[in-house]
This record gives structure tokens, sequence and C-alpha cells, in this order.
RNA sequence: GUCCCCGUAGCUCAACGGAUAGAGCGUUGGCCUCCGGAGCCAAAGGUUAGAGGUUCGAAUCCUCUCGGGGACGCCA
């Protein structure tokens, strides 16, 4: 189904474009107000301040020419010159009619133009425990990706996972030490604790000067590819992923290990990529280093900002990676749109990154590159997030213990549910109540990390989202005790009665969904979805209240079924395809 | 020094250039013979850090000031 924004901006733009000879935009919008109608068009006053009439006289004529009398009641001109339109009863009876029909996609549309998507997101540190600072571009990447996917692009998940580099001698080295037998029996070796084996292989490193200089050697021998060297660091990137891959599970991320294209990837085709910018004349040699220089970039003299490609002592970079991996993107993966999901800090990177490869010709007008880019996860004292003794959060232990808390919750709240229902339901609460607080908030924006107000059962939370969800799940759970066949009233509906307000709320917020996803696909912005989200659940909560479904007279009963299944599939869909987010049927 | 992000109710946060800036928490007061009260209704609470400017219209765009965070040559 066509937007209704789309479909609204398009009438009224027409009938503008009639009125005064030239196009301009209706600029329809979601009313800012209830009491203003369902939605606006903004667009009067620009027009008349362009063609130099009255806005108000404007937007008398607009709406005396314009056809949306299947669409609206009468149009209503307000204050300096606003068309605020109400919808028809008639026409959002169909619209939900079209939704219910639409089970697949909810009556939201695919893109026009279906695209190639790379998201670049997560990328954990090989040998090191996933922390909290991995957490918000692995989920918002996530998120972003399942958006495109659900527009209809073709969206390759890539997670540049830093599995290269010096520390890989130290590490191999002491895997070696560690698992004399590890090649005659691969499977033997099995790294409990990621953490400590990094630490104790740093240690080492630090301490003994033998230990040191074979560390050094196996960087050597990883470079060329010695196949007992490449063996030991196909272990350890093996064995990380035992470790990552299952808090991707448990936190619904779609990644998977086909979607790994990590640094060793690109490791031999830095040179050429140097070597291609200097035969461009775009790298030069300074200070020893090779430098792209991208024009508007200024140090803090003044003075042209390199951007490091090589350093002096021949060694290449992340900037290096990151152009090898850009120019594989759009060269091999046929990328149209890059979407880079970091924190804010690497702004000036990425700036620097895109110039260089728009220098280089890799990119040109028609691809796009974005850093979407998130501010930090702070705790209760507003500096960044850390554990009492002021170490790192490990994501592991943080979704552990909202795990537990939601328990704790359920526990109290359901005690006589079978154990392994409520285990169940504490996973999907706590995990469910981190993301959502994370995609709730501007991303740009730092956020206060709290474990209490996530897991609050009041407000804009995971939880209250599940809840709403479970209520809905309940009353049809109820239809078969009080002999109400759901699928019987629903089967052939062909028309609605929206007599009360709650109905008519909740059915105006059904027919925005498609408005909401496009708001936050457009902007990289989760938390419009959420927001969306809440005011739905809301407007159910009220409906709730006010109108009884099961107990409903005969005319308003298949209303208010179809009311109840359209929200909790809308709320299904959002929690748990684009956002990832586990629903429960009972909680 | 230059650049980037942020500054909105007591607290945590929304607001896709539009009308009287919205939620939740907290505070105060209502609502359970009825589908899950993990709910609903209502009240109080604001010079959108400040000053200019652009615009018919600014929390939003521009300039400056103040405050917080971050980046800025061989880490990623």
């Amino acid at each position: 189904m066509r937007k209704l924004t789309d479909i609204l901006e398009e009438r009224i733009s027409a009938a503008m474009g009639a009125v005064i000879g030239k196009n301009a935009p209706a600029l329809v919008r979601p009313a800012a107000d209830a009491k203003f109608g369902d939605y606006q068009a903004n667009g009067m006053m620009a027009a008349a301040k362009q063609v130099k009439t009255n806005p108000r006289q404007l937007a008398e004529n607009v709406v005396a020419a314009m056809e949306i009398a299947d669409i609206c009641e009468p149009p209503e001109v307000a204050g300096p010159g606003f068309i605020n339109l109400r919808l028809k009863d008639s026409f959002l009876a169909e619209r939900l009619l079209g939704i219910y029909r639409d089970a697949e996609r909810l009556g939201v549309d695919k893109a026009e133009t279906p695209k190639i998507v790379v998201v670049d997101y997560s990328a954990p540190n090989i040998a090191k425990q996933m922390h909290v600072g991995h957490l918000r571009s692995t989920i918002i990447g996530d998120c972003i990706a399942r958006l495109y996917d659900f527009a209809g692009h073709t969206v390759i998940r890539q997670n540049h996972i830093g599995d290269w580099g010096t520390q890989f001698g130290m590490l191999i080295a002491y895997m070696k030490a560690q698992y004399p037998h590890l090649l005659d029996h691969p499977a033997s070796a099995q790294i409990a604790d990621l953490e400590a084996f990094y630490q104790n292989a740093k240690q080492l490193s630090d301490d003994n000067e033998s230990f040191a200089k074979q560390a050094r050697q196996e960087v050597v021998q990883l470079h060329n590819h010695y196949p007992e060297t490449m063996a030991i660091w196909k272990q350890i990137v093996d064995q990380s992923r035992q470790h990552y891959q299952p808090i991707y599970e448990s936190l619904n991320i779609t990644l998977t290990a086909d979607d790994e294209r990590g640094e060793s990837f690109y490791a031999d085709q830095l040179a050429d990529v140097v070597a291609e910018l200097k035969v461009k004349g775009l790298a030069v040699e300074s200070d020893g280093a090779v430098c792209v220089f991208p024009e508007g970039f200024k140090n803090k003299d003044g003075q042209p900002l390199p951007f490091i490609i090589q350093k002096s002592d021949g060694a290449f970079l992340y900037a290096t990676t990151d152009l090898a991996a850009l120019r594989f993107r759009v060269q091999d993966l046929k990328a149209e749109t890059v979407i880079y999901v970091t924190d804010a800090r690497q702004a000036l990177h990425f700036q620097m990154l895109f110039a260089a490869a728009k220098m280089a010709g890799w990119v040109d007008e028609r691809i796009t590159l974005e850093h979407v880019t998130f501010g930090t996860m702070l705790g209760a004292d507003g500096k960044p997030f850390k554990t009492r003794t002021g170490g790192t959060v490990k994501l592991k232990d943080l979704l552990d213990e909202a795990v537990e808390r939601a328990k704790a919750v359920v526990e109290e709240k359901n005690p006589d549910l079978p154990a392994e229902q409520k285990a169940q339901i504490a996973r999907a609460v706590g995990v469910g109540a981190v993301k959502y607080a994370d995609y709730a908030n501007n991303r740009n924006s730092d956020y206060v990390f709290s474990f209490d107000r996530m897991l609050s059962l009041d407000g804009n939370t995971a939880p209250y989202m599940q809840y709403a969800y479970a209520r809905i799940k309940s009353i049809q759970r109820k239809a078969a005790g009080k002999e109400v066949d759901i699928q019987n009233e629903l089967n052939g509906l062909s028309a609605l009665l929206l007599t009360e307000p709650a109905e008519k709320d909740l059915a105006k917020l059904l027919v925005r969904y498609d408005q909401a996803i496009a708001a936050a696909t457009e902007e990289y912005r989760p938390n419009y979805l959420t927001s969306y989200l809440y005011d739905l659940a809301q407007a159910f909560s009220r409906f709730y209240t006010a109108c009884p479904v099961l107990t409903a007279q005969a005319p308003h009963r298949p209303t208010r079924l179809l009311l109840c299944d359209l929200t909790a599939r809308t709320i299904r869909h959002g929690l748990s395809e684009l956002l990832g987010i586990e629903v429960l049927d009972q909680m």
C-alpha cells in the first residue's frame, strides 16, 4: 500500500500547482496535536510567500481545488494557513482491512529502487571479550541492516573484525606455548577465558625478551602466510568466535560467520592500495610516512592534515585497511550505499577516508557513504560506563545481570509459571530491555545506562511493550473459552464499526506504521521506531481500558478483534523483526 | 588553537523548519462486581544554556559567548 503521507502530499501538491501555476511542496506531516486533525499540510505559508499572496486565501483556494474526499473529511484551514486533515472512518476502515490482508508486510511498501547496501557494524577484537563499547555499534547496526532488508534492499552485512596486526605475534607465540600439541590435535585447544589469554600473552611479551622476539618472528611469518603460523592464527580466530557468536545469539543479532570480513581479508591488498594512490599522485611521503592530504582538513597548526596510510617503518594502518575495504565494497561487492556504524569519535577518520576514496576515483556521486555515529554510554555518575573498580564492563556480564534482574521481577509477578518459562521470559525481558533502552535514545546523545529504568514496567521500555503484546495474546487465548471464534469473525470482514475515540486513535496509529519505518530508515534513527511503538502500545492500553473486546456487542466485536490482531502484529513486527527483541505470549 | 557532538521540566529523555515544546520517572489526587492494575485518568512542573541573526514561522538553520564531552602524524 502506498504511504498515506505520500498520497496526501501528491494530491495537495497537485492542487497547489493548479492554483498557483507552479510546483510547490504541500509538506504533509502527522498533525502536531490531535485537535488539529490527523495530518496537516504546512506548505501553504511558504508557497504564498513565494507568489506573494495571502496564505490563508491560498489555503482556501487549494482546499477548493483538491480532490481528497475519498480519504478525508472536508479539510479545514487554520492558523496562518495550515490545512488540517481528518481521515474518514470509511477510509480508515478500508486501510485497516488492507493491512490485515497483507500479513507479510502489514501494508508497508518496499523501496522503489532497491539498492545494494553494505552495513559495517559490530567489529569486535579477536582475542578480547566483547565489552559495552561494542554494544551500540552492534545493535544499532543490526537494526539498520534489518530496516534496509525489510525495505527490499540487498543488504550485505560486514563484520570488520580485528583479526590482524602485530598483537597476533604474541597471541600465536602464547598459543604455541599453551597448546604444544595444537597442530596435531587442533580440537584440543579451548580458550576458556579470552581476556586472561590476552592478558597473559601480553604480560609474557612485556616481561620476557626471548618470548617477545619469538612473537615478532610470528608476525613476520603470519604476514608471509607460513602454513603453521596461519593454522594457529586460524585457531585463535575460531576460538574467539566461540566467545562472541553466543553473545550475538543472545542479543538476537543477525550477524553470522559468513558476514565476517576482517582486517586479515584485506592484508594482501594494502600494498596495492598505497601503490595505486601513489601512481595517481595522491599519496606522498611526509616525515617518512606515506600520506594522502585530502582538501579542507587542517591540523592544529593550520597545516594540511595527513591521512597516513603507511608508517615510516613500512607498516600499514587502519586507514589503509579501511581504504582497501571501501574499494572492495564498491568494486567487488558493487555497493551503492556503504553505512559505517561506529562511535562519533571516529568522525574525522571517516570524513578523511571518504574524501580520500573520492579523490582516488573509487567513489563517485552515485554512491552514498554514511558514517552513522552514536554517543557514549554513561554510568549513573555521568562518566563513561565502567565497573565499580574502573574496569571495562564485559557485555556478557551486563546481559547476565539484566536477565538476573528481570528474573527477579518475573518471580515476583508470576511465581506460578513453570521454571523454564520463567527463565525464557527473563531472557527476553532482560536482553530486550538493554537493547530497547539503547534504541529509544537519539543515537547521537550520550545516554545514562540504568538497569532500574530500562527494566521499569512503566514508560517507554521493553517490558511495557512486551506487556502490551502479552495482554493482547491473553485476550486471544481467552476467546476460545468464551466461545468467540476469532478467525470466523475476521474472515470475510468487509466493514468496520469505529465508534469510540479510543478505537479511532488506535486505528489512526496502526495506519502510520509505514511512515514511522520510513523515518527511522531514512535517518538511521531507531528511536523513531521505538517512539511510534510506544505511542501504539499506549493507544492500545487506553483502548483496552475503554473498550471491552470479548464481551462487546456483536457489531463492535469483529472491529475490536481486528484492532487487537493488527496491534499485536505491528508490535511483534517492530520489536521482533526490526529491533530483534523477542515478544512473549505470556510474561 | 582548529574541528565535531551535546546543553530542553527536579531526574532520564523525545520533538523528520510549523500552531499552546511532549513522554516516563518522581510528586499530588482519582479509577478494580468486567478480557492480565506490569494498567488507565488527571494535576503541578519550561525564558529549549545565553546573546544576536535568517525566516511568514526557530529547540531545530547561521554567527558569537558560556558549559560538558570528543577528535586533531605514524593506535584502532
